[in-house]
DNA sequence: TATTGTTATACTCTATAACTATA
DNA sequence: TATAGTTATAGAGTATAACAATA
């Protein structure tokens, strides 16, 4: 019953402009300060503060495909960019011989250490101020049920042409 | 008092982050959706849509430049694509000689029409189904005030070296 | 002088396909 | 055979600066 429901109400629509419009900008805005400052891409930052974040500071390459919206060929790139200043290291994993592991460096660390704070105060400026705390509360819900929903049917990195569907 | 405060607790960032990846993730599907249907952009179809929604079907130049968040050149480039395959058409405005009035044709519009009711479907899929009604309330009110309070400070096409601050 | 828009150019980024190597 | 990653390549998209024309 995919294809029976009709398309969306003005609320909707509304909502779903709203959304695209306020991330587009909010991407924006913070992108522009990561390369005047920190000479980064709003996608080598994610990188960088994926690994970050992560337990060790290491992550296989397939993970951070999966995390952020890439080919693989696409991540190649970047990390090749990343590796080149020094920012992250790149080695075979001895668990799995296929397998390269990404780990930031400590010039990586403490790029994302100063590039931060402003980040995140440009972040809470145009995102956060307008917003109450039941507003964030709600906003917090929403994505979170959304998020998971669309990390359910993942067409993310989908690309070889056998497997997944049989339906065709 | 804008840098003294801190960066973002962690449900500040996570809701920051769920919106990225959320918005990304929808664009993504959406975006591909337009190309394989329509052979349109995101950005084109944006275009288009505004056109289509505009009361007579034609907006300036700058009008449209201001709506996504492009550079004018960027707009030019985008308009001749829509331009050369006839879905608009640029004729110099008679109120001011130094404007460009941009129209959609019937056949914008229509492709439009066709591909609408599918990315609406898309859409709905993604971001609505896992929605409740409260949900979509709070979801409306809160961007539709983060919107207001982003467009009121608007960095988006300050390119001009001179005017606007005089602070330099 | 300021604004509107175009052009030329250079660059970044992304995707596709072919390829290597390991499981 | 399937998975992990790289490389080559080609194309789309974006920004900057210089430019022309009108207000």
């Amino acid at each position: 019953m995919d294809d029976a429901t009709p398309g969306l109400n003005s609320e909707q629509l509304g909502a779903y402009f709203a959304l695209m419009e306020v991330s587009s900008l909010l991407q924006y805005a913070v992108d522009e300060h990561l390369r005047a400052e920190g000479d980064l891409s709003y996608v080598q930052f994610q990188i960088l503060a994926r690994l970050v974040d992560s337990p060790e500071g290491r992550l296989r390459m397939t993970d951070l495909a999966d995390g952020v919206v890439y080919s693989r060929s696409g991540l190649t790139y970047q990390a090749g960019l990343l590796d080149k200043r020094g920012l992250i290291t790149r080695s075979p994993s001895r668990d799995d011989e296929r397998s390269v592991i990404v780990a930031v460096t400590d010039a990586g660390r403490a790029l994302v250490a100063r590039v931060l704070p402003e980040h995140a105060d440009r972040v809470r400026q145009l995102l956060f101020d307008p917003m109450s705390g039941a507003d964030l509360a709600a906003l917090s819900a929403v994505l979170g049920r959304v998020r998971t929903h669309m990390r359910a049917a993942p067409p993310r990195s989908a690309k070889p042409r056998a497997g997944r569907n049989r339906t065709d």
